[in-house]
DNA sequence: TATAAAGGTTACTGTAAGGGGAAGGTAAAG
DNA sequence: CTTTACCTTCCCCTTACAGTAACCTTTATA
């Protein structure tokens, strides 16, 4: 099938498809008449796998770890559970600091008067030393 | 001051500096001789606010905006307060996307053996239709 | 004083993961 | 036969800089 239809049945957008395509993602062969890449049912099962390792936050490298070890047989659980544990920590990471941004920013908000007058202690505590 | 000097002073690379000055945000007056920028205190006091502003995540476009509401003596504090309200809504939207993709990524992480078997439900996840 | 080191400048490339659009070939429908 | 839809490659754009090259200026040292 061609690539309209691939990454419909996916989920993706042609762009992005394209895209993999060209990083040796996903390659489906190509018409050597037209040009037109050519994609199979298994590719789209790639494809789709794709979209949901990206929609859980993977990068497109980590995807490419996982595709392989998804086509590998004989692959060893371990492997994809430590992936998986290694983003687990990422999120956390990135919860902390959120979380202690929001605080900060938050406590900066409630003590801003929001009205007309200059007075605000948000642009003084970006001003401090 | 050089941008070298200016630049240690408000905690900054001397690449973000340059950034800075390249796209108008605090741009010195730069000597007809040798071409190098000549900081006053002033600005040392604009890029610590920005670097402040930065770390609170706030965007290069946000910092411009935040800027010039600093510089302006009349500026109203609740358009400032505008601004970091609508950047604490968008860090619980992140808050709130992270969270979800962590109780699905351990909850996949706590189902797989993580032995040296192929048996691997993460992957079952990931390739689900 | 010669020179080397440290600092400055512009300019180009690269990052992640594609989006947007141009120019042009192909296929299917009316 | 022509319009429309789909495909291709190619190039620029995004964020907020980092890295590097090539070259100039100032300062420190032998």
């Amino acid at each position: 099938m061609n690539i309209g239809k691939a990454s419909k049945l996916s989920d993706l957008t042609v762009k992005a498809t394209r895209y993999y395509a060209n990083i040796d993602l996903v390659k489906p062969k190509q018409d050597s008449q037209t040009g037109y890449r050519n994609y199979t049912e298994e590719d789209v099962l790639k494809l789709k796998f794709i979209g949901k390792a990206r929609s859980f936050n993977f990068s497109i490298e980590e995807c490419r770890d996982l595709l392989s070890l998804y086509e590998n047989e004989n692959r060893p659980s371990k492997e994809v559970k430590k992936i998986t544990l290694e983003k687990i920590y990422e999120i956390d990471k990135k919860l902390n600091d959120l979380k202690a941004l929001r605080k900060e920013l938050s406590y900066l908000a409630n003590n801003c008067h929001g009205d007309d007058k200059p007075n605000c202690p948000i642009l003084e505590a970006l001003s401090e030393k």
